[in-house]
DNA sequence: GTCTATAGACCGATAGAC
DNA sequence: GTCTATCGGTCTATAGAC
């Protein structure tokens, strides 16, 4: 199969992804602040001078996390289609549920990010951005009518993505099947959109 | 009206519940592992010692601080009454919310407790518990057929109570009215109950 | 690419005066 | 009830050898 870690060229040792796939890992496990780069050296069986051979800092290593998820989220609504605001909103709710589920502890990592410090700052900014996207198809589906009018779009926009992400606090990886993150999306939007009763 | 902040005599200066709470503040603010007792001394306007006649520790102040959120969700759902358990469910979600609202600061500190002190394991079990709970409600509702069968009662349960918690992530303070948090719930139970489409 | 050793800052908490 | 002063420990990050 591909490699998802990155470039790895001959030599013996780590590398900047394996680096960060524990780090991202053990900031979930720890929490950021919690985590010191000796627990983080200590994980990769290494001391904390040669993390540093392979990143800056440890807050560069949240940026490059972050960043991850970022990504991926923004690229998931950019593929988005659909003849109608509504069609395209059930896709972009499916679509974020995959990502979610594919890059797991980046999107966990994200999610809990609330701090004061440039870097999550600018993560705060691009999440904010990522939420207008999304509120804007959900006032084009109720200005269609293909959505109840009875509750404000914006309510409707938060409560909507607090349900995808609140994924995280629960959603443990694939078994490899790759089935799952389609059948979990596809419960989440009948929740969604035709409701809880029979 | 009723003291809300606990004992206070006579004396000048702060008591436990004045610290506690510009602590709940800071701690959600900032992080509770990013708020150092320095921090919180500055925006008291005391020293750090001074802190210490008031509570234990720093981890005492996180202790009471989720307990306060605990007790109250916990008191909440003592009190949900209902004919059947569709009703008593319903009770319970509005209920939910209503307290989230009233201890916003305290259970927003609540949820984002995920590390491995004793202080928080602890807090995370009778979150577990409570989570039982309203899972129980979820499996009877469903049992009697007035939830749909087509998805498990655990993931409803799951998704019922993330879509409930995310709240934290953008609720802002009442004005006073005390007419949010009811109106909240209820446009919550709607999408919950009814789905989105029109 | 990894190591030992350490600089320099900040942390939680305490002692004891007023 | 608040203060000044400080202890012992941990943190991120760097210097320089191998």
């Amino acid at each position: 199969m591909s490699s998802v870690t990155g470039p790895r060229r001959g030599r013996p040792g780590h590398d900047q992804s394996a680096v960060l796939a524990v780090a991202i890992q053990l900031f979930n496990r720890q929490g950021y602040d919690r985590t010191s780069m000796g627990d983080l050296a200590r994980e990769l069986g290494l001391t904390k001078s040669a993390i540093y051979h392979h990143v800056e800092s440890k807050e560069a290593l949240l940026s490059l996390a972050v960043d991850e998820a970022l990504d991926a989220l923004e690229s998931a609504l950019d593929a988005v289609g659909g003849a109608t605001p509504y069609e395209q909103l059930r896709a972009a709710v499916h679509a974020s549920v995959v990502v979610l589920v594919e890059h797991l502890p980046a999107v966990t990592l994200l999610l809990r990010v609330h701090g004061n410090t440039p870097v999550e700052q600018e993560a705060l900014r691009r999440r904010r951005a990522i939420d207008a996207r999304l509120a804007d198809l959900v006032r084009a589906a109720v200005t269609t009518g293909a959505l109840r009018a009875d509750l404000d779009p914006q309510l409707i926009s938060r409560l909507l993505f607090g349900l995808v992400n609140s994924l995280v606090e629960w959603v443990r990886p694939e078994d490899g099947t790759g089935h799952d993150a389609d059948r979990l999306a596809a419960a989440i939007t009948t929740l969604a959109f035709d409701g809880l009763e029979a």
